[in-house]
RNA sequence: GCGCCAAUAGCUCAGCUGGAUAGAGCAACUGCCUUCUAAGCAGUAGGCCAGGGGUUCGAGUCCCUUUUGGCGCGCCA
């Protein structure tokens, strides 16, 4: 694993500080508090395998020029133990590392020994962090925003769990409110179109989707015309509890076909049963920050929610209170959304990572806002908004089925393109970046789809050792005199990249961006195929043969655990 | 009007906390299979990083501004 690359950075920081306290005891550097410094991989190898700015950083403190100053700093280094064999002054002033052999040895003898574990780490300490993410409502089938969402959420998730947090994936299901006022109302009026001559008229803001017209003729099929004799509010409410768990299903089928697996589907309505909900209005209301006016109870929450957003100040006109309870009694998304989160928190998480729409982002800066006025930490909750995503067919933007007519929806996507290369490919740009999703490239099985690409490098090396297992040669772990052997261009770019393995994931987890990942593992197909070109295994003198051996599993195992990783299938031929 | 996200090769996008000549992949052209999967590789060509200011040793990256595109500003969720 890379602890070697990240306590090579770390001696290497060390001893360039050592090298300039040093230089200022001797006298060949003025007195001075050390300038910040960093130390980065430069993206050209040729300038090193690390480099550092301390010299040109330095330049102001210690009135020198930048060349004279690296010069001294390597005067005084002591690279005595650590794993760089030579330095060079160049540029403007950096100072380039070189890794010894051994390095890059090793590396391959970490992959060997740890496997499937290779990649993890303990950064996250084990806290403890929930990802929220599809959420979607439950009053009709899921759509492709969900899609990217999901694939999104759920490799976040895992890259989370590598990098040693202790994971939890939820599913908010708003099965109470508004949105279930409007889907009873549909529901009703579909059921009484099927047996009233004279039927209502849907209206123009609720669910006008086929889907409605079959679960109201289902109902109607199982149990008849009965409700035609109940009261309104009688007929919605069965109605409703009739469809409401059939679209929770569905959703839950949709989301295991695409390979998501939640830890828990939390409904909204718990928190109304449970009184959450009103427990947080009454929380602001003693802490002073309600009021009532028309009938509603309002909340005074511009103050913290300026804290995570510009408020509008035009005019000297203040930030829009919002309301908590309508007029009819009835608490708003808001107030119960509020008690969700102030849940979450309270179940124990450190920290809650939210995957939303780009939509919803008004939001954003008003519910880490409303934590801090609960007496919660709103800098614990983090909301990832995913921008849109458009699907293309032929270089035109689609929206609607062929096959239904309708738009398209998530259980269509998985209809028509493969589950690895949907997730694959929803994985590929991180959430900020709109993007298209190319219908045409996904159901392609040739290089141009990397997911093939990737998978297909996995393939040849599985088929490697097939045939050299044949030839009666097997992997075993070589001698530090054999990995030495690996000295090619090729076989150096590849084993570096492999190296970068864990840091990559540590980056990807603070960033919360998987897609990173997915491009890593791209970069590293790309190496191995460039390798595989260049260089041999049968044929070649058998140490060779067997340090070349030990560096095919160690990309195969790095392939099979980012795939695995994303519950992306790894076949082995093709 | 206010706010959020973006703008990099013909197309789709990378570019890590500012660093050394701006990178891939498609598409175009030229090569590489009697030997481990050619679903692969190598090479050529392609750029005032949307425009303009600023910050500094140094800006695609940070700040301001203009333009363009997407989205949002409900007693909806």
């Amino acid at each position: 694993m890379s602890k070697l690359v990240q306590a090579s950075v770390a001696e290497l920081k060390q001893a360039v500080e050592q090298a300039m306290q040093a230089a200022i005891a001797a006298g060949d550097l003025p007195e001075a508090p050390l300038p910040a410094f960093s130390i980065e991989t430069p993206a050209d190898t040729s300038h090193g395998d690390f480099a550092t700015n301390a010299a040109m950083a330095g330049a102001k403190a210690f009135h020198m020029a930048p060349r004279a100053i690296a010069q001294v700093i390597v005067n005084h280094l002591n690279l005595e133990g650590t794993y760089f064999e030579r330095t060079e002054i160049a540029g403007p002033g950096f100072i380039n590392f070189f890794l010894c052999r051994k390095f890059f040895g090793d590396i391959l003898k970490d992959v060997y020994a740890l496997g499937n574990q290779y990649g993890r780490s303990n950064y996250g300490n084990k806290e403890k962090i929930m990802v929220e993410f599809v959420s979607a409502n439950p009053t009709g089938p899921m759509h492709m925003g969900n899609a990217r969402g999901g694939a999104l959420g759920d490799c976040l998730a895992s890259v989370l769990d590598a990098a040693g947090y202790d994971v939890w994936r939820e599913f908010y299901v708003n099965d109470a409110g508004n949105q279930i006022e409007k889907f009873g109302l549909s529901l009703s009026i579909r059921y009484q179109q099927l047996f009233s001559e004279t039927p209502p008229e849907l209206p123009e803001d609720s669910y006008h989707g086929e889907d409605i017209q079959e679960l109201a003729k289902a109902y109607a099929d199982e149990h008849g015309d009965a409700l035609m004799h109940e009261s309104e509010e009688a007929r919605r409410d069965a109605l409703v509890q009739f469809a409401l768990p059939r679209n929770i299903a569905r959703m839950k089928a949709d989301m295991k076909k695409y390979g998501i697996e939640y830890d828990q589907w939390f409904l909204e309505s718990t928190l109304h049963k449970s009184g959450a909900v009103q427990a947080v209005v009454d929380e602001l209301t003693a802490r002073g920050l309600t009021y009532q006016q028309d009938g509603a109870i309002w909340y005074k929450g511009a103050a913290f929610t300026a804290k995570y957003a510009k408020v509008k100040t035009k005019d000297g006109e203040p930030e829009k209170d919002e309301v908590l309870v309508r007029q009819n009694g009835h608490p708003t998304y808001l107030a119960a959304d509020i008690a969700y989160h102030r849940n979450k928190f309270l179940r124990g998480f450190s920290r809650c990572i939210d995957i939303w729409g780009a939509d919803h982002h008004g939001h954003v800066a008003r519910m880490k806002g409303a934590m801090d006025a609960v007496g919660l930490d709103g800098s614990r909750l983090d909301i990832v908004l995913i921008q849109l995503v458009r699907l293309m067919r032929d270089g035109q933007v689609v929206r609607m089925s062929k096959r239904t007519g309708k738009a398209i929806q998530l259980a269509d996507l998985l209809d028509e393109v493969p589950i690895d290369a949907a997730r694959f490919l929803f994985n590929m740009r991180e959430a900020s970046s709109q993007m298209d999703f190319d219908l045409d490239l996904a159901v392609q099985q040739d290089a141009q789809n990397p997911v093939y690409y990737v998978q297909y490098a996995y393939a040849r090396i599985c088929s490697l050792f097939r045939k050299m297992e044949e030839a009666g040669v097997t992997l075993r772990e070589c001698s530090d005199e054999e990995l030495a052997l690996l000295t090619a261009p090729e076989e150096i770019q590849l084993i570096r990249h492999i190296a970068a393995y864990t840091d990559e994931i540590i980056a990807a987890a603070k960033d919360y961006d998987p897609a990173r990942i997915t491009r890593y593992v791209i970069t590293l197909a790309n190496l191995f195929h460039r390798f595989y070109n260049a260089c041999r295994i049968s044929g070649e003198e058998a140490s060779l043969a067997s340090a070349r051996l030990m560096l095919c599993h160690a990309v195969s195992t790095v392939i099979y655990n980012v795939l695995r990783m994303f519950n992306i299938s790894t076949p082995e031929t093709m």
